[in-house]
Order: C-alpha cells, then sequence, then structure tokens
DNA sequence: CGGAATGTTGTAAACGTTTTCAAATACGGT
DNA sequence: ACCGTATTTGAAAACGTTTACAACATTCCG
C-alpha cells in the first residue's frame, strides 16, 4: 500500500482535507471530537504530510543551506555546530553543498542556489568570481545570504558577514615568530581563489615588512589547504637555497602537513624549524609537538552568521551590512620555539 | 521583481507553459524556431524552475539523504567521497543528516525519512532501537535504504549493506598485538549504541581468549569515539592496579585521544605503552608517532553503497540483502612495538 | 426567543510544474 | 491538390497541501 495523502485520512475520519490540515497546523481550532477523530484516522493511515507539499504550497523550504568547501574540514565542522544549534532552534533543517575548496564554479553555485531549495544560505566558502549576478538572484526570490568566515570582495561589501579579523591575526602570527627570533619566515597559503588566505598572506607581509625581513623568492607557497599540498610545498621549502627557520601555514590541516614532511626528511619540529599553524583545530592540541596556532572561535561564528540570517528571513530584509568581527586569540604550544642561535 | 515562472516565460515567448516545460526538458520536441524565441524569454526573465513544484509534481526529488553520526569524523568524510561520486553520477544531490554520534532516537530519525524528502537513504550510523516500522514506511513509500560501514541488529538483517568484517579486522589487530608480544591489552570501544565498535570490542575478545590471555575488570572501557572520551578512558586505563601494555582504540580518533592523554601523563608511545587505531584516517600517517591502524576502504564502501542503492531506486525493488563485505587491512607504522622483557 | 457573537467546518482556489490527449500544423508522396 | 503520416503545439488535469471565504452550528446575552 502506498503512503497515505490526506486526502484518505479525511475520507476515513469523515471530515474535509481543510480539517485534517488543521488539526496538524492548529489544533486549537477544531473541536476536540473531531480532532480525536482524525487522530485516529491518522494513526490508522501512518500518515504524515508530504513535505515537498507542503513546501511547495506554502513557499518555503524551511531549509538553510550552507555551502562549505568540504565537509572534511575540522574547523568547518566546528563552524557548523553553531550553525545548527540555532538554525534547529529555529525548526529550520540544514542542507551541506561542498565546492570541494572552491573548485566548483561560481556558476555552479549559482544553479543550485538559484533551484530555490533553501529559504537562506551561509556562504562558508569563498566563491570567486561570485557575480552579483547570484546574488542579486537569490534577492530576487527574497533568500538572504550571510558570509562567514570567508572575507568577501570589494565589489560584494554589502553583503553580510562574520569572520575574524585575518589580517590581523595573521600579522600577530608572523610576530610571534619574528619574536622568537625567527628572521626567514615562509608561509604557505590555500588557493588564489581564497580570498581568506590572501588576507592571512597579506598579514603575514605586513609584518614581516614592519620587521624589514626580506621575503625570499619561494618562500610563499601555495599549498591547497591540505595535508599532501602543504607536505610538496614544505619540501620545497626545505630545498630552499635559503631555508625558512619557521613555516606559517594558512591553516592548521597544511601545519600538520608540514609537520610530517619535516620528520619524513628527518628533521624535527621545533628543534630543526619551526610551525605555525592557523584555526585551531581539534588535532592540533593532539600533534606532537603540539601545535602552535591562531585560534578562532569557529562556533560562535557559525552561531553569529546563523543568528544574522534568521534576522534577515524573519524582517524579509537583508541584515545590516555591517560585518562582525570575532575576536581570535594566540596559542602557544609546542611547535615553534626560539631560534637559537 | 519577484521570480519568473513558466506562465511568464511562456507569455513572452508566446506560447504554451507545455511548449516552455518541454523546451526545459526534452528540447528535441520542440521546433528550432520556438526554441530559440522560448530560449530568449527564458533569457529575458531569468527564469529557472522552481525545484520544489518539479519534485511535487514529478513525485521525486532526486536527493539521497545520507545519515551519519558527524559531518566532522574524517572517516566518514571519506566514505561520502565515494557516495558522492556515484551520487552525482547519476544527477542527484545530497542532503547530510547527522545523528550526532547516535544521540538522535530511531524515532526523530524515522520523522525525518517519513518527509519523504529524498528518494532513498544510506544509513552510515547504528540507528538503535531502529524498529523495522520504521523501514516499513520508507518501503511503504518505495525509498530504498542501504547501510553502509554499520552492520545492523538480526531482526534488520534484510536490509542491505556494505562494511568490512569489524570482527575478523579486530581480531587480526589484536592478534598483531598479541604477536608483539603484548599479553595485557585493553579495549576502548564506542558507545553502547553503536553495534559496528560491538563487533569490534567481540574480535578483540574473541583474540584474546585465543591466546588464552585475561581481560581484566576495567580493561575495556568506553570512549564516545571522541579524542577527549578516549582521553578519560586512558586516564582510567593508565591508573589501572593492572595497567596495560597495549591498548586497542575503536576507532582513530579515540587513538589520538590516547596518544595525547599518555603523552599528558608524561609517558611516551610506544616506548611506555603501544596504541592501535581502526580506520587509518587521514591524521593517523601524520600524528607523531605515527598510528598503527586498521585501513578501511572508506571511498569505496561509499561507492558500493551509493551503486546499490540506485539499482534499487532504478528497478523499484530493494537490492538483495547479501551483505557486501570489502576487504580491511592492517596498517603498520609506530605506534606499536614489540614488547621489551 | 431573537439575534449577535463566537466557534467549527466545508468548498474551492491556488501554488508551478509535467504529462496525456487531442488538435493543429508541416511534410512527403502521389 | 490531396491524403496519410509525422511533427509540433495547446488545453487541461493532476500532484498534496494550505487558506480565504462562506456556511453552518453553537453559545450567550438581553
Amino acid at each position: 500500500m502506498a503512503q497515505a495523502s490526506i486526502k484518505q485520512v479525511a475520507a476515513i475520519a469523515g471530515v474535509s482535507i481543510a480539517t485534517v490540515s488543521r488539526c496538524i497546523n492548529n489544533p486549537a481550532q477544531v473541536r476536540e471530537q473531531t480532532r480525536i477523530r482524525v487522530q485516529a484516522a491518522i494513526l490508522e493511515t501512518g500518515y504524515s504530510p508530504n513535505t515537498i507539499a507542503q513546501s511547495f504550497r506554502r513557499g518555503r523550504t524551511n531549509v538553510i543551506m550552507v555551502v562549505m568547501p568540504s565537509i572534511g574540514d575540522p574547523f568547518f565542522t566546528d563552524v557548523m555546530l553553531g550553525i545548527r544549534s540555532v538554525v534547529s532552534e529555529h525548526g529550520y533543517s540544514i542542507v551541506i553543498n561542498e565546492t570541494n575548496f572552491n573548485t566548483m564554479t561560481a556558476e555552479e553555485i549559482g544553479a543550485i542556489m538559484v533551484s530555490r531549495q533553501a529559504d537562506g544560505f551561509i556562504l562558508l566558502a569563498s566563491i570567486f568570481p561570485f557575480g552579483n549576478e547570484v546574488l542579486a538572484r537569490a534577492e530576487k526570490r527574497s533568500q538572504p545570504v550571510v558570509i562567514g568566515c570567508e572575507t568577501i570582495s570589494a565589489t560584494l561589501a554589502d553583503i553580510p558577514s562574520v569572520h575574524i579579523d585575518n589580517v590581523a591575526a595573521a600579522r600577530e602570527a608572523t610576530d610571534y615568530l619574528i619574536s622568537n627570533g625567527h628572521k626567514k619566515v615562509a608561509f604557505i597559503s590555500g588557493q588564489s581563489t581564497s580570498l581568506l588566505t590572501k588576507d592571512r598572506e597579506f598579514g603575514y607581509r605586513a609584518a614581516m615588512h614592519k620587521a624589514r625581513l626580506p621575503i625570499e623568492e619561494g618562500w610563499v607557497l601555495e599549498g591547497n589547504l591540505s595535508i599532501e599540498g602543504a607536505g610538496k610545498a614544505c619540501s620545497k621549502l626545505l630545498r630552499h637555497a635559503e631555508p625558512p627557520t619557521a613555516i606559517f601555514c594558512a591553516n592548521d590541516e597544511m601545519a600538520l602537513g608540514c609537520m610530517h614532511e619535516i620528520k619524513r626528511q628527518g628533521l624535527s619540529v621545533p628543534e630543526d624549524i619551526s610551525v605555525m599553524g592557523f584555526d585551531d583545530i581539534r588535532y592540533a592540541e593532539v600533534m606532537n609537538p603540539a601545535l602552535t596556532t591562531i585560534a578562532q572561535p569557529a562556533r560562535q561564528i557559525g552561531e553569529r552568521v546563523a543568528i544574522r540570517l534568521f534576522k534577515a528571513i524573519e524582517t524579509g530584509n537583508q541584515p545590516n551590512n555591517q560585518p562582525v568581527i570575532l575576536p581570535h586569540k594566540l596559542i602557544v604550544r609546542e611547535s615553534v620555539t626560539m631560534l637559537a642561535n
């Protein structure tokens, strides 16, 4: 037997479908005696409303779509924790859409957003070049968009966002390395499409410049935010004519890749070379040596992003576009040490 | 201006909505001259079909729902890789539903599945007690279900599944510890609701028993598949009157937690105590010492699960219920060493 | 007891699409 | 030019809900 519809429930209970609908959505409105009859019919048929039909009719899905680089990234997973807590408080569900670390084109993302399966979007990935066009379409059907973690290009400055000050944090991290006597500091960035890691690179360069330290050709490399990518970059760094004494990675995952590669080459962290990460994922503390890094308030970012989104959904307006900047924190552990000389 | 509907496109192109629909879904069926006019109208209005309406009308969502313990778990993330590749080949999308490591009740999961938002389900989590009732409902509306990784309770034996032989793998892991001279081997399991880790515990017990090695009271503890949970369990183990010389963890995440705790207590792996994991997540190799563990063919599991699901979707039948058992592999690294004595 | 006010229910329209069926048109062959 | 066939199109129904509106029933008050 196929799934029961509201019609069959109505027939069995001897009422109209409107009454059944009211029993479900607004029980107070229907007489107790009727309600009991309908409840019985629902139980008997095993009826449950067809969500698709509901969404269709209501013009509302009660779904939030989160666009993120990868579900495998522990940092974004922590952000999701915050998002989820707020989203489920509002009785909404989450649909996750991965960009596979930004390899999806803006058009692909746009196509997905356009298909109207969500009432709002949270963008944790840099979608670039991300046309205003896509956002205009989202706005056209009043689907608010909030950006988390990522900074965004100037042309899209009017989209609300929640993130830390990546430039300042990277500067602080680099300063810490410098204050530990390191003069030769390398940087491993993310993909060139990731504006967020560009900001971190900018902070690194600023700190080096301020300390009047040169950045040798070949000290700034692109990992792809992965262990493997960083391993390759690190290997190049170690073979560099002027090898760095410290490596600053744009995320922890890459820092782990570096540490692994350094060990593989028979060197050790931090004795031979210091490594600094970014994000403070849960594996950072567990590493040996434990990873010195910058902590982001991941969960809190998630919460704030979601809160802003729901404000927009509920008021029907895009939230005000002032970016929310949350504090970061340098976490000193064992992977960076004072340069002996 | 709100989002254009098919009606407006039809009006602009001077055709019926049926023709517009055909232009999108079956272009060969419409005359080129007409098609061009319609295309122009689509471009002009920025029209894109309302997916909700399509799903509603078609009675098909083109969505697969994956129920998994946590998106933060690197192992399941790898399984997802396999699932995704197959699913997107079929032009379907994925909706992920987390059980937060099985803290969701079977009723909650059931409610989600029941809401008919997906054409099929992949269960990577042990949902227990998982009533036949829920599955019956899924069957009623012909939504096939395939289980991955998890073994399932006997009563549900007729659901198709894809997984490794967890009992044999755990036996092998334990045998490896024993063959390294370890006689005092502890085991940290997952939550009691996780049948999968029960199987691993069973394998561990079988190997110990076969080697005529006693399992002291307090050697089998419950972590909750997390770093923290394992840390606590490990700490108890280290304070045990008869402390083990090796700890076998039901997953790698917990093995990392153990290694961290052991280090925190001023001991070292593997000199003072050996640690063995399970899953071979990408962090296992990066650890220092690198983690000895059992590798599961995660990606392949994902692919096979998805393939079975689509076979069921396409034929309209539940796939045959023979479980597919994929091979596991012992990965020897550095965290287990021969017991000196 | 009349009527107003309130409470409860049913009818029917609407949401945007796909699809069946029939009608209309084009085309090829004589 | 005409018929038969193939191609192209349109009208209308259907999917399962929610909801505006109207109708009916009940209660309350004077």
